[in-house]
This record gives structure tokens, C-alpha cells and sequence, in this order.
DNA sequence: AAACTCACCGAAAAGGTTTTCTGAACATAG
DNA sequence: CTATGTTCAGAAAACCTTTTCGGTGAGTTT
């Protein structure tokens, strides 16, 4: 049977009795007040073993006003970029004694609206809203009677904090590695321009161009986050452009696309043109021919970063409020240097 | 600021205060006990309305026994397997009234032991374990108080209640798709061996073949779940046999890599040759030059239904034990059909 | 010996809700 | 007018833990 025998709960008392002393004194003599002399709590402590007793969290948050949870809501577990900042405030929650309720919007307002009101008349201690774009989100607002922290996609109010990725940083990045392997004919494929991720990338890499005085080939090409994107633009800039030498691109999937184009127009990667891309998701990039240089976005450290935050929230430290932005990180692969 | 007032949460005794009557009264009023006239119970809900209470779940389950949240214990996030069954365990239970506490073990047995305690001593109505493989795990054995169905990969302990992909059936599904578009010689690329999903689909396959009068093309070639095997193998099948019409694949990462071969073969996809994958992950399958056919395991499906199965264990019922097997769909894309 | 300090323990309240049981008001039947 | 029943409201207990405060006994001081 799946079903085991309810078997009630082993409660305080049932220690107490055991230890032959009151309930007042074995609560005391657990949680280490004084007040208890060493010999009767270890008693105690013995008995507690003994009858393996956890006390009721329900029982000690109804008193304490603290749970010792924190919600999770997500808009859209499906996508992504969720999931590993997920895994971060997951990581981060768990070595403390706090649990995570998880609750997914799907990208409704209404729902999200439900599950708010679920997580806090659970009590939760805190909250992380979890967006999928890094365009900012709507606020939850600041009738919230615990720390709210926004992770990826940052809150339109300035009054909260957010943690969000520092994509402009990203393009920057991207660029000075090209240009550190000596790719000075440099084109960019992205994705929608409705995304500020777009765009910020888009920044950046027109800063740090600039910078090393330097053009884009052509204009930035948006349109979608996709591998057909990817394969159609490359096909446009290498004919219109041969003297390409390094396609940038807005995510690893256009990369791959890119890739794929330029394999069918015999350039070779990375000698004759180097393509990268952002994200640095795993099962595109090491799967490439080459394997592809990405830019990541260290997205499980943004996880624990907002974990940390509400930490500190719950700590009693003012946290501050405004928009922390999380730098990514170079991953260099065969895709823009030869291996030796 | 990212912390608002603590604004003591309005209580059932505020409630009762405002309508004019004793908690008690307030309390039956709200929750459709009968012993209330109709006008007082209006009387209260205006109250309850008027103040947005909303009743402390930790004080109710403390009385009830019952806390209405349910432990999600995984044992990889990162898998993109497990996510799918997550949401649809999500949503099923946010529908109710109860929440999901989320744990990742990271497929550390420690980790997981540690986790079980904590949402034990939590006092969740049920527990659901997502297991990264189809390969049976170790049962959580039965001195756990709430009922516990195993998702994915099933428990070794046949007392235990499991829910997970049909492997075999899928593969005879496969290859049933593949023989009614008068496919003969069919080869087969799978993972690695150590996999039960491998063996299961393989076996499926086999029996199709032979229920349909064929043989595979080769052995069945065993190795990783990558498009790199997926290249290579596809490269060492395609020219040892060229008589081949149908390259089944044992998932769309492979078959991903098989397309790239069949195309630097200068083989046409599905004309000359049919490609098709398992697991339908719709960033490869929908990107891919044709777009791939492929088998969707129904993973939301079994995310739900393993939620169900907690939800009638919760009521009562029993929910048997044994292991279930969800089917999966076949996906018909352009690289086993060619688009009219 | 009385007054005092000190160390330790337990009774009781608190937290918010549900449920059971008692009781009051009123209506109906005899 | 009494007996019986019906309908509804409230008091109180229960759930389990923590904390405050009062109390007991032993030891110490005057």
C-alpha cells in the first residue's frame, strides 16, 4: 500500500512525559534556553531521540508569526531561463532551514494574482517573482507584508528590489573576445526587439564596437529566437556581406542556425568566420560542430543572489531597493578558436 | 522599500467582531456549516469581505490534522524531463487548494533523506518523487506516514505506487508510424544502454518489426544521448547500408545529429530516407531542417496524474500500488512525411 | 533563625481556527 | 398552559509549541 498507518504524530508532550518533566521545560530544555539544568536536558534530549520527535512547524509558526517558507513564483516554469535561477534560491533556501512553496502564473495575471494570496496566507516569510524576459514586470505592489525580491525580469517599480541579468555587459563581452581573437568585420543576429535582452545586447555590443573603433557589418538584425532565424539572416549577411568575419548572435539557438548556414555556404568555423551566441545552454552549445562559444548568464547565481536577499530581509536588514545587475560570464569553445 | 509594514493579519476574531457574533459563529457561518441563519451568515461574509480575511492555514491545519500542501521531491532539476512533470503536478494541485513544496535532491541520496525529513517534519498530506531516469530508484520505504506515488522513475519496491513513461509501447508506435509510410528497412540509433528508456523503446521496436514482418537494419546501435552519436552513428549506418529508408532514433537529440549526416550525405530527408526521435523537446524537433517527427512521452500528463493520485490517496481512497504506465503521441512533422 | 539570593521547574497564556456541546428563544402540539 | 421540538448562537475545548512569570527548595548572609 501506498498508504501507511496515520500512527499520530509524536507532540512535545509525549517527550515531556517520557522525561518526566513538564512541556514548558522540554521546549526549554530543545531549544537551548537556560533556565534547565544540563542533567534534565539531556533527559530530554534522550527522550526526543528516543520517540524521534520533530516538532510541528504549524504549531510553532502559528506563535512565532514566522514559517520558516518562502514562495516561489514563477511566470513561466516552462521557459528556461526559470528554471536554473530556480535551482539557485532552491539551493540557497535548503542550507538554510527554509522551504520553498513553488507556484507557476503560466504568464496570468489573474493566476498570479491567486497564488499571492495563496503564499501569504500560508505565511510565507518572503517572496521571489520569478519572470521569463528580462523586460521589467508589473510590481506586486507594496501592500506586501514580507520581502519581495524580483529575479530576471526586474519590477517597473524602482521602490523594489530586483536582480536581473547585465546584458548590455554581456554584448560588451561578447565583442572584446571577438576582437581579442582579431575579428574586425563583425556582424549581429538576434532576436525579438520587443526583448530588452535584445536590445541591451544590441548596446553593448555597439559600445564596446565603438570602443575599439570599430562598425557592425550591416544593420542588427531582429526578429525571432530561433534556429531558422539564425540559418535565413547568416544566409542574408554572408552573401551580402563576404567579408564577414564573426557573426554574433543574440542567443545559442541562432547560433546554431548561423552555424549551419555557414557550413552550407562552405565557410569554414572558426578560420574563415566565428559565430557565438548567449545563454550558453549546454545541449546546443557542446552538441555543435564546432562547439560554440556563449556568453552565460550565470542565472543559478542570480538564484542564489535573491535567495540571499530575502535572507538578509528576514534577518531585519534593509535590503535596499533598485535594479542589481548579475555579469555573465565567457565560455570559450571551437566556434571562434581554433583548437590547438 | 522592499519590506512593508508587518500589519497584523486580520483574524477570524475581527471578523466576528465586525458581524456582531462570537468566533464560533463566525467560523460556520464562513465554512457552510448549517446551525447558521441565513441572515447572520451574510451578515459575516460582508465582514469577511469587508476586511479581505482570509483564515490562517496553519492554524486550521494545526487543529485538522491537515496542512494542504505536498512535497515535490526531485532528484534533478536540471533534467529536462523532470520539469514537464513538475508543472503538470503543479497545476493539478494549485487547482485544489494545495501548495507544492519544491526539493532538489541533485541525486544525492543524503540530500534526499534530508529533504524527506524536512518536509515530514512539515507535515505534507503526500509526497510525489521525480526520479531522473525510467530506471527503477531505491523505494522510500514504508514508514512514511503520507501516502507517495513515484514519478518517472519508478520505485524498486512493487508495494509502492509508481507512475511512468510506456517505453515499449512507445517504440512499437514508432515504428508502427514509420511501416504505415511504407518504410521497410529501418535502422535504430539509441542512447546509452545503462538506460531502461533505451532498452524499453528497443524492445518496442523489435516487436513492431516483427509483428510487421521486417527486421532492423543492423543492431541496434547503443551509445550517449547526444547528436554527436547521432552524426557518427548515422554516418557508420548510412554508408554501411544504403539501403536504408528509415533511420528511428531514441531521442530527437540524436536524431538531430542523424539529420545532419543524412544531409552532408547528400541523402534527402524524408524522401530518400525517414528520420524520427522520442521525447518531442520542441526547441530541437521544431528547428531542425526538416522538422522532426517525434514521440511526445506525455509528461505533463504524468505530472497530473501523479497528482491525482495523491489528491485520492488524501481522500481516502486507495490508491493501490504497482507501477502505471502513461502512453505517449506520436507528433507527425516533415521528417517522416513530406509536406504535401 | 530570619531574610535573602539563586537555580531550576511548571502552570498558564497565547497564537487562530474548528468542533462539540450547552443553552436560549421560539414555535408547535397536546 | 405545559410539554416537546426546532433553530440558531455562543462558550469552551482542542490542536501543539513557546514564553512569561510565579513558585519551590537549597544554599548563603546577617
Amino acid at each position: 500500500m501506498a498508504r501507511a498507518e496515520p500512527a499520530r504524530a509524536v507532540t512535545l508532550s509525549d517527550v515531556a512525559r517520557l522525561a518526566g518533566v513538564s512541556v514548558a521545560t522540554a521546549s526549554k530544555a530543545l531549544n537551548g534556553r537556560d533556565q534547565v539544568k544540563d542533567s534534565t536536558r539531556q533527559r530530554v534530549v534522550e527522550a526526543a531521540d528516543q520517540l524521534s520527535f520533530s516538532p510541528n512547524p504549524l504549531a510553532r509558526g502559528l506563535l512565532a508569526g514566522r514559517t520558516g517558507t518562502v514562495g516561489l513564483l514563477t511566470s513561466d516554469l516552462e521557459g528556461r531561463f526559470v528554471i536554473p535561477i530556480l535551482m539557485g534560491a532552491e539551493d540557497a533556501f535548503g542550507a538554510g532551514q527554509v522551504n520553498v512553496f513553488l507556484c507557476d502564473a503560466r504568464g496570468d495575471t489573474i493566476r498570479e494574482q491567486y497564488h499571492l494570496r495563496a503564499l501569504l496566507s500560508r505565511r510565507v516569510d518572503g517572496l521571489i517573482v520569478v519572470g521569463r524576459q528580462t523586460d521589467p514586470r508589473p510590481s506586486l505592489g507594496h501592500d506586501i507584508p514580507v520581502p519581495v525580491v524580483y529575479a530576471y525580469a526586474p519590477s517597473d517599480d524602482p521602490a523594489d528590489l530586483s536582480i536581473t541579468p547585465d546584458n548590455v555587459s554581456a554584448g560588451r563581452l561578447a565583442v572584446e573576445h571577438l576582437v581579442a581573437c582579431g575579428r574586425t568585420r563583425i556582424a549581429h543576429i538576434t532576436g525579438e526587439h520587443a526583448y530588452a535582452a535584445a536590445r541591451d545586447r544590441a548596446e553593448g555590443v555597439q559600445a564596446a564596437l565603438h570602443a575599439a573603433g570599430l562598425e557592425l557589418v550591416g544593420d542588427v538584425m531582429y526578429s525571432e529566437w530561433s534556429e531558422r532565424w539564425g540559418r535565413d539572416a547568416a544566409a542574408v549577411l554572408l552573401t551580402r556581406h563576404p567579408e564577414i568575419d564573426a557573426v554574433l548572435c543574440g542567443s545559442d539557438q541562432i547560433s546554431r542556425g548561423a552555424l549551419d548556414t555557414a557550413r552550407d555556404l562552405g565557410r569554414t568555423v572558426p578560420d574563415d568566420v566565428a559565430v557565438m551566441g548567449f545563454d550558453n545552454w549546454e545541449v546546443l552549445t557542446t552538441n555543435a560542430r564546432p562547439e560554440l562559444t556563449s556568453i552565460d548568464a550565470n542565472l543559478q547565481q542570480l538564484g542564489r543572489t535573491a535567495a540571499q536577499r530575502v535572507f538578509a530581509a528576514l534577518d531585519g536588514v534593509d535590503i535596499g531597493s533598485g535594479t542589481e545587475y548579475v555579469a555573465g560570464r565567457l565560455v570559450i569553445r571551437g566556434s571562434t578558436v581554433a583548437r590547438r
